[in-house]
DNA sequence: GCAAAAGTGTTAACTGTACACCCATGA
DNA sequence: TCATGGGTGTACAGTTAACACTTTTGC
């Protein structure tokens, strides 16, 4: 590191990131393992998060961070919310860990939390710092994680279920061509439930963000699907206005 | 005060809180003025907000700063999120004031804004601590505020015109007993727009969360209307479930 | 009788939802 | 020829949105 202005850790202030994947099959989280001794593996595994520097602003100290941890960068997070009960840290395991990594262990520690979704296949996510392994989880078979990152995660997929019922959010998952039926897939497990595949297509094809390619799929032991890549003239202007009804 | 277990104040993390209220014709929010000199009238009017002790959980901070600065009681507050740029304090009159009232002005700090919906006629917020005055102002009154306070406002707004949306929230804006007029004027007052009576009526009767009073206005010099108070059982259902198309 | 807000229905367009069969391909 | 997912249309119910006149009261 060259001879900067000092980069300043703030005690007290934390970010955590949520990233959401899809792998056509399953919504995935992506989590780190955390070196040290854990009876229980739901506590090895954490969102990727730190402390903040005092000169950064939140959502870059976020970018910062998850990069450090996994290598991702330059993804767009969106704030959750603050989290940051006083009795937050109040694992012994998490408390152990924080003693080994942490100048000042004991600080009272707010963490804001963002979330994102990237396409699984864009990224592989290689382990920093602290963090001995990054790898993408199945939401579904969470059941706990280190610190309050289990309720973390539970509020950005609340959050993240509402901004799909209004947004084109969830596009940001697919890869840049695909066929309606992955499309339905990913909603499906976002939000999971199952949805009617016809009113799925009529839906999602009103909407005039989708254009159709020429390609079709090849080498599957069905009827090839058409591949569909995003308008992404519409799909902008549809980002910024959302859409007033759009339940499934 | 007794001797208590010493509060800490935390240096890097504060709360504010966006209070709005609503007096049958706009929309208001509730603000504090502070002592010092200010150009400009804006920059003295902040939202109530200070920094939290490291013993409390960031809700209760928020519920404990305003009443210090306000007098109120027992509001229930819903978070908006974190806000915190590195140079959030960058007017001068505001970091005079800091030196004048914090241990540690120039310390880093990241705020966690809350707002709530209250019925203005149940409470008269009277100036604690360092505000001067606490009063309602009208919203579409205001231009900026101290710090980044304007911002946050904005965006106190946005949530809770979403809000409006989803679930019966702004009836807590209401008096007991209401007539179908003044509630359509609330609904008016938050999105900014003008509404369909008859649309209206028909809309909000079908939630099935008003019950008729027996009463009517008084002294009005026009057609009495018919008062109605909340079927509390029915609003409270539908403020867990939310609606899931409630758009005006 | 006039001003002011209350109260009241209908229609047309659109949206959501439920539902079943044939098609193209690889194995 | 079978298994698999792709692809297609219709009918009914419910919802939205636009729109105008009569009523009751105080002055």
């Amino acid at each position: 590191m060259k001879a900067e202005k000092i980069q300043q850790l703030n005690p007290n202030v934390s970010v955590d990131c949520v990233i959401f994947g899809f792998d056509f099959e399953q919504l995935k989280v992506l989590l780190i393992e955390r070196e040290g001794n854990f009876e229980d593996k739901s506590q090895r595994l954490a969102l990727p998060g730190d402390l903040i520097f005092n000169s950064e602003n939140l959502l870059s100290a976020a970018q910062r961070v998850l990069e450090e941890l996994t290598g991702l960068k330059d993804i767009f997070l969106k704030q959750v919310g603050a989290f940051g009960e006083p009795d937050r840290i109040s694992k012994e395991t998490d408390k152990q860990w924080l003693r080994s990594i942490r100048a000042n262990p004991d600080a009272r520690v707010i963490t804001i939390a963002y979330y994102s979704l990237v396409q699984i296949t864009d990224y592989a996510p290689q382990a920093n710092s602290f963090a001995t392994s990054a790898n993408w989880y199945d939401v579904r078979e969470i059941e706990d994680l280190a610190f309050d990152h289990y309720s973390i995660l539970r509020q950005a997929l609340d959050q993240l279920r509402m901004e799909l019922q209004s947004r084109p959010v969830g596009f940001n998952l697919m890869p840049p061509k695909f066929t309606l039926g992955q499309l339905q897939k990913m909603y499906e497990a976002i939000l999971g439930k199952s949805l009617d595949k016809r009113n799925f297509r009529r839906k999602i094809l009103k909407l005039d963000i989708l254009a159709p390619l020429e390609e079709k799929q090849q080498e599957v032991s069905h009827k090839p699907a058409q591949y569909f890549m995003f308008n992404e003239e519409n799909y902008n202007k549809l980002r910024e206005s959302g859409f007033d009804n759009f339940g499934f």
